[in-house]
DNA sequence: TGCGGCTCTTAACCTAGGTTAATGATCAGC
DNA sequence: GCTGATCATTAACCTAGGTTAAGAGCCGCA
């Protein structure tokens, strides 16, 4: 999975990205970045690459330099339910089965061909927990999953389908290109049928 | 709000079980809570007090020693979302808008005649900020707090109004009495005629 | 070039749960 | 005791979205 032809330009680019969004979302300084820096693996992956398979322990974190993924999990009778897409700079990670030290209930995988970093978190556990950015790092990720979760409940709880869809399209407008709609309808916890009917509406009055 | 007739014994109780509650969540050791201890605010309040009005800024952490409390928030349309209860021995925290630094989204209600303790968050912030325990506490909360959204979450997605209620009841077997219906009926996300309609059904078939 | 898979759309039908409204039960205040 | 609120139940009806199925576009591959 490795990049075949070693191509250190992107490589270097791609650690630039994730050094910036660290450095933003938790003030982590030069030193500190210095100490994950030589963990870390960049590598491209093909869509439809599994990055967590379920019931697996969580081996890493990735960030997405470039590409899209998808987060979800499988209910009983089956079916996937996709929790979140991660596109172009943002991190990735199976929080809850993290914290709870269990095996992962979540599955990731690429939807499209995708430019990753892995943060293995044997190396977070071991090497980086006595530092307070990366400690850092994972309380603000917990904070800010858990300010996404809770907007999405309410949007769940209070939006019919319509008004999540539009939604959807207003906040990313692109993905309605990028993911196919099976995928967007799992998300927004509809069927894929009732999604092509909130898009007809929403062609229609446009 | 202060207890008129100051019970010494009630307010230790209170403070002990708190305590113990901190010790076992996040290893607080005893010189720890000492650093706390004299800002916190034992008091009692009858039901439907408002704890966190709605847009104001958070000014606390809440401890239940006894009692029951709803978080809720409001929807555009005037209606009312329980999002969670809390009830004897379990700390109620607005932590979004603390993570977002934003006037609080959400609001506290009192459902019972309650034993509280109040926790400032200024406090928390001024003094208390640089003790690895009191900030273990609130990651420890937001970590906590994730894993619960996400089972909401999941719960609200996956399953039937019905299975729902069955649920609830079996994990929370005193809140069908302690809690009025229209309230755990908004907690499902269903109306408070479909909850009857729930509860008919299960009662039929126990 | 044609074929087999996917994905999306549309239509017809079905059902869980919303809405409205009437009826009781419980309780507080007088 | 009665009266008015508040809450729960039940029934009748309605609708958003699920289900099933048929067709159309598209793409990869032989």
């Amino acid at each position: 999975m490795l990049i075949p032809e070693r191509d250190d330009r992107q490589v270097a680019d791609a650690l630039d990205y994730m050094r910036r969004f660290f450095a933003e979302t938790v003030a982590m300084d030069d030193a500190e970045w210095q100490l994950g820096l030589p963990y870390f693996n960049v590598f491209q992956a093909p869509p439809k690459t599994c990055l967590q398979p379920q019931g697996e322990d969580v081996e890493a974190h990735y960030f997405v330099v470039k590409g899209l993924v998808r987060f979800y999990y499988n209910t009983e009778d089956g079916r996937e339910v996709n929790k979140a897409f991660y596109a172009d700079n943002h991190i990735v990670g199976n929080l809850s089965s993290i914290i709870l030290s269990e095996p992962s209930r979540y599955c990731i995988e690429t939807l499209e061909h995708c430019l990753l970093v892995r943060l293995p978190l044997k190396v977070w556990q071991q090497r980086l927990n006595t530092d307070s950015a990366w400690n850092r790092l994972f309380d603000r990720s917990c904070q800010l999953m858990l300010v996404r979760n809770e907007r999405r409940e309410a949007e769940l709880m209070i939006s019919s389908a319509g008004e999540r869809f539009r939604r959807f399209v207003k906040n990313f407008p692109d993905y309605l290109d990028r993911i196919p709609q099976y995928h967007i309808a799992s998300y927004l916890g509809i069927t894929p049928v009732a999604l092509s009917r909130c898009k007809a509406d929403w062609l229609r009055e446009k």
